[in-house]
DNA sequence: TTGACGTTTCCATGATTATCGAAATGAGGA
DNA sequence: TCCTCATTTCGATAATCATGGAAACGTCAA
């Protein structure tokens, strides 16, 4: 029963880090955008005004943190945002963070994207 | 339709960072264990092994943050987690981390106990 | 009013993070 | 091979964060 292998504490720390800055939110959002095909670094850091070795500072901590993939091509590096591991952040806040047994928190409700998915639950 | 007022950016980096820490971390969900309740600063302190100015310190961010609110009992101060905050701070992640439009995350796959849901996307 | 308790503020110190320029590395194209 | 482009590494600097002790503050009980 794939139970989304839950993270642990520790890595959370490092992907909550990873998130929280500027800079690399909107670059993590930018890939997010982007999908699976991703961005090359010198592309990122146009759209955000970064220095390519500021680029570079802040990505890694992305990429240490597991968030988002590098691959090559040809002469650019492609970064693309890791979903596996967005779920499984989410997941860790879910269950962690969202009161266990208490109802306060109603995670579900506010998604539902824009495609009617007839979902009963 | 309540959409769960969606955080900005901006706000979103305060909370990102008042969690990316593994003090604020534990005390957070040491709190969402809690549940409304709360828990005084002092217990707090006690069980993540913390000198009082340093529990202060950590917990003033996850306040800053509107993470946890704060009241005063006698001559306690008792924190709560604030499940609201948390919700909208999900949301975020969902609607802006999660790719709209790319089926490769499930955010609400995990959390759902245990049904077997017969999603073929 | 006095005293004890719980918490916060203040202060100094050390550690970590963010930024940018310059140099180094790697990967095509001529 | 030589040159150029894309990216990373290195180094220096400034800024912010984390920690704990000491003092100050507010609250309650006697």
């Amino acid at each position: 029963m794939e139970t989304s292998n839950q993270p642990d504490p520790h890595w959370m720390v490092t992907a909550l880090a990873a998130l929280a800055h500027e800079h690399r939110l909107a670059a993590y959002r930018l890939l997010v955008e982007a999908g699976p095909p991703g961005v090359a670094a010198g592309e990122i850091a146009a759209r955000l005004g970064l220095v390519p070795s500021s680029l570079t500072f802040h990505i890694q901590a992305l990429l240490r943190a597991g968030l988002v993939t590098q691959r090559r091509a040809s002469r650019h590096v492609i970064y693309a945002a890791d979903f596996a591991a967005m779920n499984g952040f989410i997941g860790f806040l879910m269950q962690n963070c969202c009161g266990q047994g208490v109802v306060a928190c109603a995670p579900c409700a506010p998604v539902q994207t824009d495609f009617n998915q007839a979902q009963t639950a």
